[in-house]
DNA sequence: TCGTGCCGTATTTTT
DNA sequence: TACGGCACGA
């Protein structure tokens, strides 16, 4: 029983062995601190605490699903089972959900999501006539959520003249207004945002001393993971129900904090010992993951960071390859040669698609990756972005459902009251957004009531609208017998929204309703293996939720061998044997926006200290000299992080020296090209090759091709060819406007053709020469 | 009321 | 590039 016991080293076994009390566990990258939690549970379990006492935070749902999954393998399954685990917000909404009529809510509430809280934002701006590039929606948003996140109410904001002279000064003084209007709105709708839910859960346990009472008793042991994540309305939660045992295990590493943008606040895991009494630190230092490469290299980067707890990683692990730096010409060459690498990896070494994952800053340097693998033909898979719940036609299937459980939900009803098309218009919803405000009622409830109320709404438009209030209703009987299946495919065909999708025949069209489909099926799965769990009935409600809380890390692929594509975000908690960490460049990453204070830089700083440490055996680094963004092509500088690297740790692929050579060649249509030919990659002896300066010759022939007074010549014209030997490299600047073009010596014998035609390199000029092989 | 098309602007990270 | 908002015309 106990010999799972054996399986942990010295410093991972203490404090499974507390059994009592406070503490922390500051536990580095990679030092199996899953492990730990896993094991303390089981422990404690062992040692006849129920398992209806304990609560386990975790960051994700699937951590909870897996951590689950191996207790109930030492423990047995149906001990397992009581266990409650999961994410803050999850955790919470189950409880918000039963003890939803003390705050005034329904138990069937709904959770916005952040579209639905900025659209009703954004309504709301709009209704008090507000002039919406002063007041813009997304940055109201994240004022108001950052307000909750500190629990300030509404009330708490207008007693505090600080935060009203602060959105003054930013001009924007009704800030407030919009705040009370908002949260109102969404009372009325009963609806809570994400932030609500742990909002209304700190309310919950304030106001009510014996459900504060009630949960401390029954959360005896508490656990928290990545505690240094938590924001201060998470923090006051777990301070509050382990106020009585204090019996709390937090584990963090503060190294990997990096949500400080989402209100996450450092100083919960750097003040805990403050906090209780008592408190005793671990520190788990050994890591298994990562060679010792890359151990190393990780640490001489966090090392440049000022804030942080005393810890020095260690690993007992091979030395392991270097760190391979790499610069590419454009995102898309970048993803070209990310995609070759994984493709000679997996071939040389035997590994999976699996074993790879491409990492990035934002979402956005996805598609170039993308791109590239379709390209080679590697199977990925994209976490992240667009998750498969915001899809339109998703959302648009799930509102109904949403206006099913709860009619009053405005956000939903706004979403689908004239889709498909039933000739009900944006006037019409306004007046009924009026009525309904003014009543102080939901929408829903001013539809019903649309013949008792003098509205300026035509007898026609009221016909609409009662047969819609009346199809909903319909759906709400069937609710009472049938299962959420069964409803939500009767929705998708009754409401005609798939009709709507089949007459538009295009292949998005198609593709969506595929993607419904597998909603409806997804459903299906939901509703069979609830039936299976002890605390869940399978019913409509609890899917709604976990669509709602849902990330795309919870969606299991089922076991398909991909490359994972993420954000480092999104990556935090994983593993790889080879990881790509892509876009190395200053504004992107770090990124522009969080460079204007040492604590931004710091946190950018250990997003890439997480990036680097989900390797296990080899990591590479690219960044470009030219980047796609916002449409065009812009000059691009190798990232800080690349340099704060300790230089023994890393291998550069391209000669440092002769950096002011920018090539500018695209290496995609070089087609058939044997790419060693010309992509010079350093030799394994380390000295790198020797660098060929242009020859007046080359130079000569290049600019006569596009001399600078006639910058456009039309790629009709196929202009000349232009020999060249292998290792030539010829540059031709100034002409335009700008640096132009280079090319890097290619293959021997190989005739190139330069064929000018539009596109953007650099900022200065818009035409630039692609070379082709002729023959 | 609805559909189309154009223009302007936005891009950090997520429960 | 890519999407959302807006204006215009049917």
């Amino acid at each position: 029983m106990e010999s799972y016991l054996a399986e942990l080293n010295d410093a991972q076994r203490a404090p499974v062995l507390q059994k009592d009390g406070a503490m922390i566990v500051i536990a580095g990258a990679g030092s199996g601190k899953t492990r730990v939690l896993t094991y303390r549970i089981a422990y404690l379990m062992s040692k006849g605490v129920d398992a209806f006492n304990i609560l386990s935070l975790t960051f994700t749902n699937k951590a909870a699903r897996e951590m689950k999954k191996r207790i109930a393998q030492i423990v047995g399954n149906s001990e397992a089972k009581n266990l409650w685990m999961g994410t803050f917000h999850s955790i919470f909404a189950k409880m918000l959900r039963f003890e939803a009529d003390k705050l005034g809510y329904p138990s069937n509430f709904t959770i916005y999501d952040t579209q639905d809280s900025q659209r009703l934002i954004s309504a709301i701006i709009k209704e008090m006539g507000l002039d919406k590039d002063v007041y813009k929606y997304k940055q109201v948003y994240s004022r108001i959520s950052s307000y909750k996140n500190s629990l300030v109410t509404v009330k708490a904001y207008f007693q505090d003249p600080e935060l009203m002279e602060a959105d003054a000064m930013s001009k924007k003084p009704r800030l407030g207004e919009i705040y009370k209007n908002y949260v109102d709105r969404c009372f009325k709708a009963g609806a809570m945002d994400f932030d609500d839910l742990l909002l209304k859960t700190n309310e919950l346990l304030n106001r009510f001393p014996e459900v504060l009472q009630k949960y401390q008793n029954r959360f005896k042991y508490i656990l928290v993971d990545e505690y240094q994540d938590t924001n201060h309305s998470q923090y006051l939660i777990v301070k509050a129900l382990s106020d009585k045992f204090q019996n709390i295990c937090v584990v963090g590493d503060d190294a990997q904090s990096i949500y400080a943008f989402r209100g996450a606040n450092i100083n919960n895991i750097l003040n805990f010992q403050k906090d209780y009494d008592n408190v005793q630190m671990y520190r788990l230092e050994q890591n298994y993951r990562s060679t010792r490469n890359i151990v190393e290299a990780a640490n001489s980067i966090i090392e440049k960071n000022k804030t942080k707890l005393d810890k020095v990683v260690w690993t007992a692990n091979d030395e392991g390859p270097k760190i391979v730096v790499n610069r590419l010409l454009t995102d898309g060459e970048e993803g070209r040669f990310v995609a070759g690498s994984i493709f000679e990896n997996r071939m040389e070494h035997q590994m999976n698609n699996g074993d790879f994952a491409i990492l990035y800053r934002t979402n956005a340097q996805s598609r170039a990756m993308e791109d590239a693998l379709r390209k080679k033909d590697i199977p990925y898979r994209i976490y992240g972005g667009l998750s498969f719940y915001q899809r339109k036609e998703i959302k648009d299937v799930l509102s109904y459902l949403r206006l099913v459980i709860n009619p009053k939900d405005e956000e939903a009803l706004k979403r689908v009251v004239n889709y498909p098309a039933r000739g009900i218009g944006q006037t019409t919803i306004d007046r009924l957004t009026i009525a309904a405000n003014h009543y102080g009622r939901s929408i829903f409830e001013v539809i019903e009531n649309i013949d008792k109320i003098d509205l300026k709404i035509n007898s026609g438009t009221r016909n609409k609208l009662t047969n819609f209030a009346n199809m909903i209703k319909s759906f709400q009987i069937m609710n009472e017998t049938a299962d959420a299946f069964m409803l939500a495919e009767t929705v998708a065909k009754k409401t005609g929204l798939l009709q709507e999708l089949k007459k538009d025949g295009t292949p998005e069209g198609i593709a969506r309703i595929e993607n419904i489909e597998e909603l409806l099926n997804g459903i299906r799965d939901f509703v069979e293996g609830q039936k299976e769990l002890a605390d869940a009935t399978g019913s409509l409600t609890e899917f709604l939720e976990d669509v709602a809380l849902a990330t795309d890390m919870d969606k299991d692929t089922g076991d398909e061998d991909r490359v994972a594509l993420m954000t480092i975000h999104l990556a935090k908690g994983l593993e790889f044997p080879y990881v790509y960490i892509v876009g190395m460049e200053e504004d992107l990453f770090p990124s522009a926006m969080s460079m204007n204070t040492r604590s931004e830089l710091e946190e950018e700083r250990r997003l890439f200290y997480v990036a680097l440490t989900r390797a296990e055996k080899k990591a590479y680094l690219t960044y470009t000299q030219s980047r796609y963004r916002w449409g065009k092509l812009v000059d691009a500088e190798p990232s800080r992080f690349i340099e704060e690297i300790d230089d023994k740790f890393k291998d550069y692929m391209i000669p440092q020296d002769d950096y002011k050579y920018k090539p500018l060649i695209d290496t995609d249509i070089f087609g058939e090209v044997d790419k060693s030919k010309f992509r010079q990659t350093k030799p394994s002896n380390g000295t790198p090759p020797p660098s060929h300066k242009p020859t007046d010759e080359q130079l000569r022939k290049l600019r006569k091709l596009r001399p600078a007074s006639s910058p456009s010549i039309s790629n009709s014209d196929p202009s000349e060819v232009v020999k060249l030997q292998e290792g030539d490299r010829v540059e031709h600047m100034r002409f335009g406007k700008g640096t132009v073009l280079k090319i890097e010596g290619i293959g021997q014998d190989k005739k190139a053709e330069i064929d000018f035609e539009t596109g953007g390199i650099k900022k200065l000029l818009l035409k630039f020469a692609k070379l082709k092989v002729l023959d």
